[in-house]
Parts: C-alpha cells; structure tokens; sequence
DNA sequence: GCCGTTTTCGGCCCGACTGTTTTCAGTCG
C-alpha cells in the first residue's frame, strides 16, 4: 500500500459518491484529501491516525478512513458504493466530456447499465434528448465511445515495460534463456501484446513450468506446444510466450522484434529482412541487415519503410542516447502543482549527472494546479538565484514557465512578466476540442509570440484516454521552423506528444526537439527514457535534440535567441 | 466531512469554458 494506492481508492470515492448524489461538501473534503495526500512526499503509511489528523483538510473521520485502507486495503464505504453500481456505469467514467453528474443522468433517466447500450442511446438521438444534454454531448459521446473502442485491450509502453520484467523475472529461473521481444522490445507507445521468446529444449517441461507461474492464465484454445498464449493478473493486455530451441533464439528474437511491414524490407542483395534472418549461419543482428543490403536500424526503428529513408542521410550512431542529454527544461515543483521543493527537483537533476534544471512550473490561468501570479514569479526567481549562488558556474536553474496559451491563442503573462523568463514552455491546457483550423491557427499564433521558446505537448493527448484536439501538423512545424520555437516530445508515458512520426519532418525543417519529463516529482526525471526511446523511433539525432545541448551552449542558444526577438533582458540578467 | 469560532452550527467554494440554457450546471486541467 502506498501513498497512490490510498490517493486512488479516495479519488474513486469521491466520483462514486458524486454518482450517487452524496453531499456536496463531503465529498469536496474526500477531493482535497486525496489532492493533499497526492503531494505529500513522506509515506503515510507509517502515519497513525493522530499524526494525520495534523494534516491540512484532514479530520478524525478521514483519519480513521486512512487508516482503515492502509490496514485492510480497502475502504468500506468504497465497496458498498461499488456494490450499489453496475460495472458497466463505471466503465462511463473513461468517457471524456461526461462527468458524475451527467452518467447519473444517463444511469437513472434511461436505466443505462453499459456502454453498448449507450452507444445505441446515441445513435437513436435519446442522449440528447436529456435534460442538460444536446446533440454536441451526444456526439462527444459517441466519438469518445468509437475512441476506447479502438484502444481496448492495449495498455501505455511504461505499464508494458513493467509487466514484461516482471514475466521475465518469473520466467527466468525456468529455462535456458528468456528475452523481451515485440512491441515492448521496440518501444511501441501503447502495447496490446507482451511477447517474449523462450529458448528451451524441453517443449512439454517448459509449458509445464509455465502453468505453475500463479498469476499467469492460459488460454488453451490460442496456444499450441510451441506458443503459450494467455493472460495475466491486472492486466487486459494479452501475453505471448514463444518457445523455441535455444540456438534458434538470436534469429526468432530478431525477426519477433521488427513489425511486418519492417521485414518485408528487401536490400541490395535482393533478399528480404526475413529471408536474412532465416538463411545464413550468422545470426547477429547487424549480419542479418548485411545479408539483406540493407543499414543496420536499431530495435526502436523497426516499424516499417520509414527507417530506411531516415538511414538515407542517417547513421544509427547519429540517434540521441540518455548519455547525450545535458539538461532538462520542463519541470514543476511545489511552487505549483508538484511534489518536490525546486531545491529537491534541482539536486535530483544534478544526481543524474545533468548539468541544468529548468523549472516550468504553471502560470496563472492554471489555478487548478497553483498557477504562478506575477508576484510569486518574482519570488521563485529571488530563490533560483539564491540556489545558484550554492550551485556554482558547474550546475544551473534555468528560471522557466509553464505558460497556458489561452483561447484566442494569446499567453496569460503580461510581457513585462514574460521578458523575466529565460525560456517560456507554452501549452494548451483548457479548451481541448476544438476543431483543426481553430486549434492550429490558436497554436500558430502562440509560436509568432516572441515570448515563446518550447511549443509544450503539441496536441494535448493522453494515450489511450484522449485523442487530442486535431492540429495540421505540417502548418505548426512549419511555423516553428519560421520563429525559432522548439518543439517538445513530452516524455510523460500518458502523452508521448509530439507523435513519433511527425519528428523527422520537424528535423527536416531544421526544428530542434527537446525531450521533456514534465515531472511532477523526482522520480519523474526519469520519464526521459521514455522520451529517448520514443523520440530514437522517430529518428532523432543528438544534434536535434535541444537538451543535448551542454549549459554553456544553452545559455548562449537562449540569450541570442531573446537579443533576435528584441527582447529585453532583465537588468540583472547574467 | 472539515473548520473555527462572535464555539457544536453554518459556511465552506479554483476559474475558464462549453453547451445548454435564457442564467448556469457540469466538466476539465
């Protein structure tokens, strides 16, 4: 049990007690309990009930709550509420643009228990017959519905990651050798298969093996001697586990790696990647692409036709690593919505053997999240130069913000607060479904602001959750390219934003790209593998990459940039 | 359910925006 853990069964509290029409204020108190625990940094679990109850918002009853999930695991009250809701009710929850309010509605009004027979209510015209509902709701519906639709059954790369090690871990002590293949091998933002190749030479010991792993389910109809296919506990994702004799392993985990359409790839020498791979004695990765005629493209790349373009003027050595990256610029403390202090997020930053932090926290239309007034701008800045003072010329804070681009497209700072700001991340934050001319000329008219260095997480998506408002690609790269704005590959596992693909063509207009963790913690630096390994499949370069670029470089990159737009640097400015 | 008393009740309350209204409830980040 950990502090999340309680923080998820509080929060799935409050939405049930919502549904089910409890008071308003009581269920405000749950909200900001669980808000309040969320950025609490030390673990509760080792709080009793008289300490907790010194925490803001926080009184005897939902002390004794606390306690009682920490010590069972459960919240009484949680389970008769859920007890009282079809499971199918529940699933509407995932259904952006409706709320508790509205399900209720739906629930009650139409005596609707499950999505499909929503769907119908939809498309025979009966949702927006409610009242408080319209035909715009009864579409958002509908095309929210059509969106999980397409995305069930998969799970987010970090989640696949995780469950992958844990097979692998499991899997291990039983055989020869086991290693990751398929999509989680190469990086795929969202996974409906977690496949992983067995080399083993006891066919029938080994599926024996396999069935004793207690969290693991087969599916007997899908497998066969050679294929274990099944589920596991937690998860929806489907599990594959192929067998085969331990010196054909090199071979199958290569061609298990690469997606069809990658090796279907013929070279020079006329084969395909597939035919490679199963001729010849040599079964090394690089000799495989040597037999083909074709360059060696590294495990991320090796989705289709694209990586062979991309080789045309690339070499795979040209692929930004974690071992380039110099910095960090997209990053939140306890100035606004995160959990660390900007001096914890900035030690962390160093420990990584980085060499700049560069605090973005929000701006001021962000109430929600603590979104910084003019006043508390000047005062964080009044404390990074105080913590630079101890860093020395060796270790920086870039002083950033993250600042909401607002309807109309404009930034919510005045300039005299934006000119403080050695670099602005500009977001779209509120108003996420507008159509595609209205979105793109929105974000166009916040990359001419001269203010505006990163064009924040371009489309506002949320894998598997939320599609994202529509944006013309091209028109916002190509603006980016005309103003000098960098486009940020937010490497949060939920976002993953820019799209992969569209990073080659940034490149190609000469955009640089910066792989941003958007932390909200410490441990929310790391999220930059995810942005390294998402942004090597799109075929990004060390030398593209902005945060590569070394602190001195940095600071120079920043100040020419300001002295071009006729920016005013502060008085006392470095 | 929490809080703070002019102390055991009565007030509490992010703000922008949308879609539904015809003044505002619901949703979102």
């Amino acid at each position: 049990m950990t502090n999340a853990d309680i923080v998820d069964i509080l929060e799935q509290t409050t939405k049930l007690l919502e549904l089910h029409n409890d008071d308003p204020f009581k269920i405000r108190s749950y909200q900001s309990t669980a808000f309040n625990l969320d950025k609490l940094t030390e673990d509760i679990t080792e709080l009793p009930a008289t300490e907790l109850v010194k925490l803001p918002g926080i009184g005897k009853s939902m002390a004794n709550k606390i306690r009682e999930i920490i010590d069972t695991g459960h919240l009484n009250e949680l389970d008769t509420l859920l007890s009282q809701t079809p499971e199918g009710v529940l699933d509407m929850f995932r259904i952006k643009g409706i709320g508790p309010k509205k399900i209720r509605t739906i629930w009650h009004e139409l005596g609707i228990e499950n999505l499909r027979d929503l769907q119908l209510a939809c498309e025979n015209g009966q949702i927006a017959t409610l009242k408080g509902f319209g035909a715009s709701t009864q579409e958002k519906i509908l095309s929210s519905l059509e969106f999980l639709q397409s995305q069930s059954g998969k799970i987010r790369m970090d989640k696949a990651d995780a469950l992958a090690g844990v097979l692998r871990d499991a899997i291990a002590p039983q055989v020869d050798r086991v290693e990751i293949s398929g999509q989680v091998r190469r990086k795929a933002q969202e996974v409906d298969t977690i496949q992983l190749l067995i080399g083993t030479s006891q066919l029938r010991a080994t599926m024996n093996a396999l069935n004793t792993i207690p969290f693991l389910h087969q599916h007997a109809a899908e497998s066969s001697p050679f294929a274990w296919r099944g589920s596991m506990d937690g998860t929806e994702v489907a599990i594959e586990l192929l067998l085969y004799p331990a010196n054909q392993l090199d071979r199958q985990l290569f061609i298990h790696t690469a997606a069809e359409a990658h090796l279907k790839q013929a070279g020079q020498a006329g084969q395909t990647l597939l035919q490679a791979a199963m001729s010849g004695d040599d079964t090394t990765e690089t000799a495989i692409y040597d037999r083909a005629g074709l360059p060696y493209i590294v495990p991320e790349m090796r989705e289709d036709a694209f990586a062979f373009r991309w080789s045309a003027y690339h070499q795979a050595d040209e692929l930004v690593t974690w071992d380039d990256l110099r910095g960090t610029l997209h990053n939140h403390s306890t100035w606004s919505d995160g959990k660390h202090t900007l001096g914890q997020m900035a030690d962390a930053t160093r420990e990584l053997g980085l060499s700049y932090f560069g605090i973005a926290d929000h701006s001021q239309t962000a109430a929600y999240a603590n979104g910084l007034k003019p006043q508390q701008v000047r005062e964080q800045h009044a404390d990074i130069d105080r913590l630079n003072e101890q860093y020395g010329p060796d270790f920086q804070i870039l002083k950033g913000i993250e600042s909401d681009i607002l309807g109309d497209g404009s930034l919510d700072y005045e300039t005299d607060t934006l000119a403080l700001f050695d670099y602005v991340v500009a977001s779209v934050h509120q108003n996420l479904n507008m159509a595609i001319d209205k979105a793109t000329a929105r974000l166009i008219k916040a990359i001419e602001n001269p203010y505006t260095t990163i064009l924040g997480h371009p489309t506002g998506r949320l894998l598997l959750a939320r599609a994202g408002y529509p944006i013309d690609h091209k028109a916002v790269i190509d603006a980016c390219a005309a103003h000098h704005v960098i486009i940020e590959i937010n490497a949060s596992p939920y976002r993953l934003d820019i799209d992969w693909r569209w990073i080659d063509y940034a490149m190609q207009q000469g955009v640089m790209l910066s792989i941003n963790p958007d932390a909200h913690s410490t441990t929310g630096l790391l999220d930059m593998h995810y942005g390294i390994a998402i942004g090597r499949k799109g075929g990004l370069t060390r030398k593209m990459t902005f945060n590569a670029l070394t602190l001195p470089e940095m600071k120079a990159w920043l100040a020419d940039r300001k002295q071009r737009k006729g920016i005013e640097l502060p008085a006392n400015s470095r």
